[in-house]
DNA sequence: ACCGTCGGCGCC
DNA sequence: AAAGGGCGCCGACGGT
C-alpha cells in the first residue's frame, strides 16, 4: 500500500492511499518520530513509500537504522514522463512547467551537512502534494502505450535511488594505509612541496632529452611549443599522438603524464578529501546521464582508475564479491533488435568469442570493435572496416541502430526498450534558407545528433537492465541477511558498496559469499526476463569473490 | 580572489 | 575534411 511523506513546517504528513490514489488515512507527525512510525509501518506490510526525493528522506531514515523495501521517487519519475513519448499526450507532459520540474536537492548539499542534520537543516518543503502527483504519474502510465515498460522502468529508477543513498551510507571500504603505499611505490613520498621525487625524476629526463631546462609540463601550449622546438612534429600533447612519435623524450613524457594524472586526481589530496574512517562515500546520482545512467558528485566515483582499486578492501572476516555483465551492450542489441543470430553468439559465455566462433569476424578484437563501431556509430580503423561484416552476419541488429541514427539526424526523438526517450533533437539538415556554410554545420551537427541516438537506445536500455539487476539483487541480499528490520538495517550483512554501470560490488561476511555470488547470478537472469520476457538472449555475467578489488578481472 | 572554458584523461 | 556514445575532475588559462 502507497503512504506518500510530505513536510510543511515542522508537520511532516503521511497519507496512506489505495492503489486507485484514494484517501485511506492521514497522520501527522514530527521529524524525531518519523524514523519509528516508518519502521512500525515496515515491519507491518511491506509499503511502498511515495516521496518527492528518495535523496531527502532516506538518508535520516538509515540513519536511524531503518531501510524501506519500495519507494516511488516521484522527481525522478516526473523527470522520465515529462519526455518519454509514449507518455506526450498525459496531463503531467502537457501542463506547463511546475515544481516537479525543478531540480532534485544538490547532491553537495547532502554531502556536506552530517547526514542525521538533514531534517533539522532543510527548509520546509513547500511540494505540491505527493499523491495528486502520484495520480497525474499513475495516469500517465495507464495512459500510454506500453504502460507494463514504463511501470518497471519507474519501479527501477527509484529502488535505484534508494541503492544510491545506501551505497552513500555504507561507503566503499577504502584502506588509507594501503593506498598511500600504492602512491609511495609509485611517486616516491608524499612530498611536503613541489612534485613527488619520482614525478621531478622523469621530468628531469623529458627536459634534457628536449633541451628545455625550463619546461613546464603541465601547461599543453608550452608543451606542444617546447616539442615543436625540439623538432617532433605535434598539434596536442594528447597521449595517443605522442605515442606515434619515435624520439627519447616521449617514453618519459607519456610516464610524467601518468603519473602526474594519478597524483592530482587519486592522490593523497584526493584521499584526504573523500575517504573518511576508513570509507569513500561519494554521491550517486540515478538518472544523472541523459541515458538514464548514473552519474555521481565528488571524489569521481564512477571513475576509479585500475591503479588505485587495490586501496578498497573489505572488513575483517568479510570480503568483496564482484559482478559484471560481460557485453551486456551488445547483449542487449540482440534483445531489443530481435537479432537472432546475434542472441545464438550471445549464448556463449563470451559473446565476442561466440560472434568468431559463428563465423561472423574472425577475431575476437574484430568482434570486439565491430560491434563497438555499431553501437557508437563508428567509421575509422577497424571499427570501419568490420561494418560490412556486422551488418551482413547481424542485419536486424544493425538495421535497429541504423534505424534510431537516422530518426537522430532527422531530429526526431528515440526512446529506451523500458520508454525513456531522448531530449528533443536540434537543428534542421533540410532548412533551405541556411546558407552553405549553415548547412554543412547542420549536416554535421545531425549526424553527431544521430550518433548520440544511436547509442541513446542501447546505452540506455543496458542501463535499464542494470538498474533491475541491482534492484533484485538488493532484494535478494535483504533476504540472505535474514530481512529482519530490528537488526541492523545494511552494514551487518551483505550490502552493495559500488556500482558501476554493469558492475556491483557487494561487501560481505565471508560465510555468504557464495551465497551472494549465486544471488548476483539469479538476478542478472532475472533481469533478462524482467525486460524481454523468454527472448532468447542470455545476461551472462562474471563473478569473483575477492580481498581487493583490483583482484576483480 | 573568483569564475567559466578548455585540454586532457580516467571510467563504462 | 573528418569522420565513436556517455560522464566527472584536474590544472592551466584568460577574463573580470
Amino acid at each position: 500500500m502507497p503512504i506518500a511523506l510530505s513536510r510543511a513546517a515542522a508537520v511532516i504528513t503521511a497519507v496512506e492511499f489505495d492503489d486507485s490514489g484514494e484517501e485511506l488515512a492521514r497522520h501527522e507527525l514530527g521529524a524525531v518520530g518519523l524514523p519509528a512510525w516508518v519502521r512500525e509501518r515496515e515491519l507491518l506490510r511491506r509499503q511502498r513509500w511515495v516521496w518527492n526525493d528518495t535523496v531527502r528522506w532516506y538518508p535520516a531514515l538509515l540513519e536511524a537504522g531503518v531501510r524501506v523495501e519500495r519507494c516511488v521517487d516521484l522527481r525522478l519519475c516526473h523527470r522520465i514522463l515529462r519526455r518519454a513519448a509514449s507518455t506526450a499526450g498525459s496531463e503531467l507532459a502537457t501542463a506547463p512547467r511546475g515544481r516537479w520540474d525543478a531540480s532534485a536537492p544538490a547532491a553537495a548539499a547532502a554531502s556536506d551537512i552530517p547526514i542525521a542534520a538533514l531534517f533539522d537543516l532543510d527548509p520546509p518543503l513547500a511540494d505540491d502534494d505527493p499523491v495528486a502527483e502520484w495520480r497525474r504519474q499513475r495516469a500517465a502510465v495507464d495512459g500510454s502505450a506500453a504502460p507494463g515498460r514504463l511501470a518497471l522502468l519507474l519501479a527501477g529508477e527509484s529502488v535505484g535511488a534508494l541503492v544510491a543513498v545506501e551505497m552513500r551510507f555504507a561507503g566503499l571500504p577504502w584502506s588509507p594505509e594501503r593506498h598511500d603505499e600504492l602512491l609511495t611505490e609509485l611517486l616516491g613520498p608524499r612530498p611536503v612541496a613541489g612534485r613527488p621525487v619520482k614525478m621531478e625524476a622523469v621530468l628531469a629526463r623529458v627536459r634534457a632529452e628536449l633541451d628545455e631546462p625550463g619546461l613546464n609540463p603541465d601547461s599543453p601550449v608550452e608543451l606542444v611549443k617546447g616539442l615543436q622546438r625540439a623538432g617532433l612534429r605535434v598539434t596536442s600533447t594528447r597521449s595517443w599522438e605522442l605515442k606515434q612519435i619515435e624520439h627519447p623524450a616521449i617514453p618519459p613524457l607519456l610516464e610524467y603524464k601518468k603519473l602526474s594524472r594519478l597524483y592530482s586526481a587519486n592522490g593523497w589530496h584526493w584521499l584526504d578529501e573523500w575517504v573518511t574512517d576508513g570509507r569513500f562515500r561519494p554521491s550517486y546520482v540515478p538518472g544523472g546521464v541523459v541515458t538514464g545512467r548514473w552519474a555521481s558528485d565528488g571524489g569521481g566515483a564512477l571513475q576509479l582508475p585500475k591503479q588505485v582499486r587495490a586501496a578498497v578492501i573489505p572488513d575483517p572476516g568479510w570480503t568483496f564479491v564482484v559482478a559484471d555483465a560481460s557485453q551486456l551492450e551488445p547483449r542487449v542489441l540482440a534483445a531489443i533488435s530481435g537479432d537472432a543470430a546475434m542472441a545464438r553468439a550471445g549464448q556463449a559465455q563470451d559473446m565476442y568469442q561466440g560472434m568468431v566462433d559463428s563465423g561472423a569476424v574472425e577475431t575476437r578484437p574484430q568482434a570486439k570493435y565491430g560491434m563497438l563501431g555499431a553501437i557508437y556509430g563508428g567509421t575509422t580503423g577497424e571499427s570501419g572496416r568490420m561494418r560490412p561484416r556486422i551488418a551482413r552476419a547481424f542485419p536486424k541488429a544493425m538495421e535497429y541502430v541504423e534505424s534510431a541514427a537516422r530518426a537522430g539526424e532527422r531530429g526526431e526523438v528515440v526512446s529506451t526498450w523500458l520508454g525513456r526517450s531522448s531530449p528533443p533533437g536540434r537543428g534542421d539538415a533540410h532548412d533551405e534558407t541556411a546558407s552553405d556554410a549553415q548547412l554543412r554545420q547542420l549536416r554535421s551537427d545531425a549526424r553527431g545528433w544521430g550518433r548520440f541516438t544511436r547509442n541513446f537506445v542501447v546505452q540506455g536500455t543496458a542501463a535499464e537492465w542494470a538498474l533491475c539487476w541491482m534492484g533484485s539483487l538488493r532484494r535478494r541480499l535483504w533476504e540472505l541477511g535474514g530481512g529482519d528490520a530490528a537488526a541492523d538495517p545494511l552494514t551487518a550483512r551483505p550490502h552493495l558498496v559500488f556500482f558501476l554501470h554493469d558492475e556491483l560490488i557487494v561487501h560481505t561476511p565471508v560465510g555468504v559469499a557464495e551465497a551472494v555470488a549465486e544471488a548476483l547470478r539469479e538476478s542478472a537472469a532475472e533481469a533478462g526476463r524482467l525486460l524481454f520476457g523468454a527472448a532468447p538472449v542470455e545476461f551472462a555475467i562474471t563473478v569473483a569473490t575477492v580481498d581487493s578489488y583490483d583482484q576483480a578481472k
